[in-house]
DNA sequence: CCCATTATGTTCGTTAGCGTACAGATTACG
DNA sequence: CGTAATCTGTACGCTAACGAACATAATGGG
């Protein structure tokens, strides 16, 4: 007897029509996933997809010396691994995640075996698609015209967005490599959103206060992604 | 009797076996983009997708304040208008024609079909569009750790690579918008360049000289694009 | 409880790129 | 041909972010 999986809490799966649930249902597998943790490393094959639950994974490009950039976050609005379906099987990016929690994880054949059917499973996941790009095209744009205290806002934003609480575990050395700035300049940036009262944070614990405050200083970034995301991926959908 | 159409000048359409492409064949329609031509405006549904022969397409990231970044660039290796097939039908970014010349475009609606036979067509377009993700992670990435000279390499050498010859018709300010940075940074980087004999130009037109030269001063970000365009795009696959 | 480890705070000189202003130089056009 | 428009070159002060170095503070394992 399969262990009852709260699929629901993934909002990709959420959307899919119960014959197309019912059919990935017996392999979707529920798995821990662990802060730091890879899913995925550069032109690495993927054994399987991943869900998140209540996790958030970062896709990041690192370069030649170790530098690296977030490109974009996943967490229980979509699923990481779009490489298998989209033909490529790699991509030069890796995986991590930045927030520990519960993903349903599975194969990548299986996955692959319901997209080619070529039905509601492959729009979805084609728009849920066309959705990173667009968070993609977003932080290029960001990483160039903003700095780093709006980029700040709009990271924190989008994590907050993908958890339960209002806290999460995250150090700022990490949320600088994520940005792809100093470790100071996050210090610098977190303090002022602090003195502002619209987070409070201590050693790897911050906490959202003041969301709309937030919201007042993030870039159009932020809110150019939400609404792409929302439309794309949250109206009714003709399947 | 319709126009001979030299289709084979387009990558992804060359890539097609024979039976795909007749089907295309008579509906493909050969038209001139000028330079600065807008082919798709943010949000703005498309008619039409584009299959770039030799005329190169920016795809721009426009923010509030005019501001701007170049998140890909298209040339005969891809198409633009994947927010069709992606089902989205629209994108929040901006295509603009950098590079004029001939292009065949599509009825949107005809793309979709052949789309949605879930066949050849569809495995090429997903790998492109996979291909088209890579180069904007990969631009994220840049525009975070390169400098403008480096970053101006970059930009030549994709661009010259889509061209047939080795000159290209475009002004300082605009490569400035398409890179994000200002003229005077682009007039900089480009006079280094030409001081280091690797390109000549005058009043918008750039000519390559010395491109080994280019190669050896371009940032990681520019291979990596490349590579993966070729891994996906490039080898024999299996329709 | 102590000490090694890790996280955060602060400083300082350096630099790349910005904004502005303006001066030549070339082209377009009436 | 001559004037306006466009393109390119150069200069200058300014700022954000960098790199490096070091201080303080909290945590956790022995």
């Amino acid at each position: 007897m399969p262990v009852p999986c709260d699929f629901q809490q993934n909002a990709l799966l959420g959307l899919l029509p119960a014959e197309e649930l019912n059919r990935l249902l017996p392999d979707l597998e529920r798995v821990t996933l662990t802060l730091g943790q890879s899913l995925c490393e550069s032109g690495q094959h993927m054994k399987h997809v991943y869900f998140p639950l209540d996790s958030i994974i970062s896709l990041l490009c690192v370069m030649e010396n170790g530098a690296s950039t977030e490109i974009a976050v996943v967490g229980y609005e979509g699923l990481v691994g779009v490489s298998l379906f989209m033909g490529g099987e790699t991509t030069p990016s890796r995986a991590i995640v930045q927030s520990a929690g519960q993903a349903l994880r599975l194969k990548g054949q299986l996955l692959k075996n319901e997209f080619y059917r070529a039905g509601p499973m492959q729009r979805l996941l084609l728009r849920y698609t066309q959705a990173l790009l667009t968070q993609m095209a977003q932080t290029a744009v960001c990483n160039r015209h903003h700095n780093v205290d709006q980029q700040l806002c709009r990271w924190l934003l989008l994590s907050i967005d993908r958890l339960p609480g209002n806290e999460l575990i995250m150090t700022q050395e990490l949320i600088a490599n994520m940005l792809g700035v100093r470790r100071e300049g996050v210090t610098e940036s977190a303090g002022k959103l602090q003195k502002a009262g619209l987070i409070s944070y201590n050693r790897g614990h911050i906490k959202i206060i003041d969301r709309p405050g937030l919201e007042a200083r993030v870039c159009e970034c932020y809110t150019v992604v939400k609404e792409e995301y929302d439309r794309l991926l949250n109206h009714n959908i003709v399947m």
